[in-house]
RNA sequence: GGUGGGGUGGCCGAGUGGUGAGGCAGCGGCCUGCAAAGCCGUCUACGCGGGUUCGAAUCCCGUCUCCACCUCCA
């Protein structure tokens, strides 16, 4: 079997053919830690995770880089009544935390922008070598990107330089052209000393890009397989990043990977509308495992609207996804109550469909379908059937991330879950005895009491169950 | 103007030539002391107009329409 991956370079998919055997380097735009992390950062990461947990179920090892850059012009400006690199780091601290929330495996490596400066001179004087890059030519310490000398230039989206609009990221009075982009940025007089370091070019900061360009190379090496980050980065900042890269000689990224947007109720989330889903939001409306649950059963590549239900987005579609994912979970419930799970492999289906793309939809299916399977075989009392098929949900699920028994979806739990079962169990204790007696107006007391807690009671056939809804 | 991505049943969301994924909601049934859950059935869709084909959601032509990006963006 072969992994196969949509490149948006080539915009095809194409058999994963990774550079080393039975390797694969990854290199995944992580944030600008300027502000808190909204629902598309937490989607893209979730994506990736994903991306990276199916392609060690396949047996690769995934060597999995996602940087930080923690010194950009937002990450000033928004720095006001504290250092910019107290910001950055809150905000970073922050992007972990939501991160660890939904269950995305920390990466082999996440790199810092500031910690890679040096790399960043070396590839920056290389490119000016090469006559792709000039500084400034009004004597200020910026450098810039020669746009006109890399005629490979609009190559990842397919564009034509001249019919770019102009960069706006530094003064074009020092450019050759408008559409230069900064490779390195000069120190302002405004701008802290702290956020400028020596280079041959005078005293300054990286350009947003060529961090990225440093870090994949400094990490993954002069040539990688797979490069990925949301859609929205396509342009300037991959289309850079390619530029860059290859201009300075390095065979840079294999594969490039976007993943698609979140939508609130149908349009892009922007401050301006006031419409931004923040991960804390997302996080206090569902479950974090819904959440991702949420995040996993649409394509990654396709725009995920999120609606709500009048602006509550604890109705809409996260109150689907929870009803769901629930399914899934009170089968495995069931399941576990005549015996341990045992260790299955994923179906073939569930396995051909990830191999393709990535094709969660339908791997999603696949684990629907299996569930509805256990379902029926614990309905008839074939526990051996029951058992095999709730083994290869838990293996399905393990794959996604979505394993309810995880420890990361545990550990705010405290003693308090522990004395509220003890209760719970008492009193349906005092329910069986009432019920055995035929005594069914006692027996609905306690089922309306605990109901009127929020504890949802269910009689199976041989045992009864609870739950929190 | 340029570059891409879409329009699928009440809703969400897969599907690139042939017994109509999956989920949510509704309805009917089985089961149940009553429920709930589960299971079964049901509501049988592909923006519009042509064309190719034995056969098209899927290919071709035309057309309408929505969205994203074009140097802040996951």
């Amino acid at each position: 079997m072969t992994v196969r991956i949509y490149d948006s370079r080539q915009q095809a998919v194409v058999d994963l053919q990774p550079l080393q055997p039975g390797r694969v380097s990854m290199y995944v735009c992580g944030p600008t830690v300027q502000s808190s992390p909204h629902i598309g950062h937490v989607r893209s990461a979730v994506a990736y995770d994903v991306w990276r947990r199916w392609l060690e179920h396949r047996g690769l090892r995934v060597a999995f880089v996602r940087n930080v850059t923690d010194i950009d012009d937002k990450v000033l400006v928004n720095a006001v009544d504290e250092p910019w690199w107290a910001l950055a780091y809150r905000v970073e601290l922050e992007f972990s935390a939501a991160y660890r929330a939904v269950g995305v495996l920390a990466p082999t490596y996440e790199p810092r922008a500031t910690a890679s400066v040096p790399e960043m001179h070396a590839l920056i004087a290389l490119l000016i070598e090469r006559g792709h890059a000039y500084p400034a030519l009004d004597g200020s310490a910026d450098v810039y990107f020669d746009v006109r000398s890399w005629e490979a230039y609009g190559a990842l989206t397919r564009q034509s330089v001249e019919k770019m609009e102009p960069a706006a990221d530094a003064d074009p009075r020092g450019k050759r052209d408008p559409r230069d982009f900064a490779l390195w940025k000069a120190q302002k007089d405004d701008e802290p000393e702290s956020a400028s370091w020596a280079s041959p070019w005078g005293r300054g900061r990286p350009g947003w890009h060529i961090e990225c360009s440093a870090m994949a190379r400094r990490y993954l090496g002069d040539a990688f397989d797979i490069h990925g980050g949301g859609l929205d980065l396509r342009f300037p900042h991959h289309e850079n990043e390619l530029a860059q890269s290859t201009a300075a000689g390095l065979g840079f990224a294999s594969v490039w990977s976007h993943n698609g947007l979140v939508n609130v109720d149908g349009e892009k989330m922007s401050k301006s509308l006031g419409n931004s889903i923040f991960a804390a939001d997302l996080l206090r409306a569902v479950r974090p495992i819904v959440a991702r649950y949420f995040l996993v059963a649409p394509h990654y590549r396709s725009t995920i609207d999120l609606r709500t239900a009048d602006g509550s987005l604890e109705g809409g579609s996260l109150a689907e996804a929870e009803t769901a994912f629930g399914r899934i979970e009170a089968m495995l419930d069931r399941a576990a109550r005549i015996g341990a799970l045992p260790d299955e492999a994923v179906p073939d289906a569930f396995g051909a469909a990830m191999d393709d793309d990535l094709s969660t939809p339908q791997a999603v299916a696949v684990l629907h379908d299996t569930a509805r399977a256990a379902n029926i075989a614990l309905d008839a009392g074939d526990d051996r059937a029951a058992l095999e098929r709730a083994g290869q949900v838990l293996a399905m699920l393990r794959v996604l991330g979505l394993d309810p028994g995880d420890e990361v979806w545990h550990s705010g739990q405290s003693a308090e879950a522990g004395a509220l079962a003890s209760l719970v169990e008492t009193l349906l204790a005092e329910r069986r005895s009432a019920r055995e007696a035929r005594d069914f107006a006692a027996s609905d007391r306690i089922r309306d009491a605990l109901a009127a807690a929020g504890i949802l009671v269910e009689d199976g056939k041989h045992t009864t169950t609870w739950s929190i809804a």
